[in-house]
DNA sequence: AAAAGCCCCTGGATGC
DNA sequence: TGCATCCAGGGGCTTT
């Protein structure tokens, strides 16, 4: 569920409830990505500095080390005073002086890794990799079309790789795509400067109002406050098949790379 | 180095 | 109603 804007509607809702607060207990479900990597036992006692964000992950800075948490496909996060008793899908609960932190995810595909210092083990692989971030200045026309330059993949693809560009998933994907009218199949090294640009300037709009807008919420997405988001109402192509282009008319399109769907308008992206 | 597949897991929607 | 099948917002790992 959570791409960049999800993730940073999350970080929103409750990063400044949560600084300053002192950890009280650390309860575990059932196993999800990865181990805690630390008894929970030690995290007992630490207070919460604040909370950032790095593509679509979660950064809990500690007096001492981090917790970094994935959302994943299915997660979604509460922080209260009063949470109701834990359900079947909360498998990460921690109570603080400020309010219960919970991590709910059916599928479990999300984490929640302790790492000792910033730049060690688990922070250090797991944060490697990343490309820019989209929203910052460091995101800008020549440093995208050059990490494009160097990738034969279909430019879907490359964007869902999070390795030039982190935080757009694969509704945003579609999304940016179709109001840059480039179509998901092309190769990321063929597309000219000038399409690199528009581009460019999609993913920023795209996410900038998703954010705005409470993020997508297709199921179960909501802040950590309990909010749902409203931009699946906005949404150009995803999940539009067969639908009429908002803009042309024509039946809107879908088709499989690597193992997710892309929707796109055969009209507004021939190319 | 980069691309393509595989897989982790549960639940909801659809079809017979 | 019951059961099988397919699909879902991610991404690390292994294989080409």
């Amino acid at each position: 569920m959570p791409e960049l804007p999800e993730v940073e509607v999350t970080r929103l809702s409750f990063a400044s409830r949560i600084e300053g607060a002192r950890i009280l207990s650390v309860r575990l479900g059932k196993a999800l990505r990865w181990p805690l990597g630390c008894a929970p036992s030690r995290l007992v006692n630490r207070g919460v500095l604040g909370v950032r964000r790095r593509g679509k992950y979660l950064l809990i800075d500690l007096d001492q080390g981090l917790l970094l948490l994935h959302l994943g496909m299915s997660g979604s996060l509460s922080f209260a005073k009063d949470l109701p008793a834990p359900g079947r899908h909360d498998h990460f609960e921690m109570v603080t002086t400020q309010g219960t932190l919970r991590l709910n995810d059916p599928r479990r595909f999300g984490a929640v890794v302790y790492a000792d210092a910033q730049d060690a083990g688990a922070a250090r692989t797991l944060l490697g990799r990343l490309g820019v971030e989209p929203l910052t200045q460091d995101f800008d026309v020549d440093r995208f079309h050059a990490g494009l330059k160097r990738r034969k993949a279909a430019i879907k693809q490359v964007l869902l790789a999070g390795d030039v560009v982190v935080g757009v998933g694969n509704i945003y994907a579609s999304e940016a795509l179709f109001l840059a009218g480039i179509r998901p199949t092309v190769i990321a090294a063929r597309l000219s400067r000038p399409r690199v640009a528009r581009l460019h300037a999609a993913i920023r709009d795209i996410l900038g109002r998703a954010l705005a807008s409470g993020g997508t919420t297709l199921r179960n997405f909501a802040s950590a406050s309990g909010e749902k988001g409203h931009f699946q109402f906005e949404t150009m192509v995803y999940a539009r098949e067969g639908e009429p282009c908002r803009v042309c008319s024509k039946a809107i399109k879908s088709l499989r790379q690597g193992q997710r769907s892309t929707f796109y308008c055969p009209q507004c992206q021939k190319a």
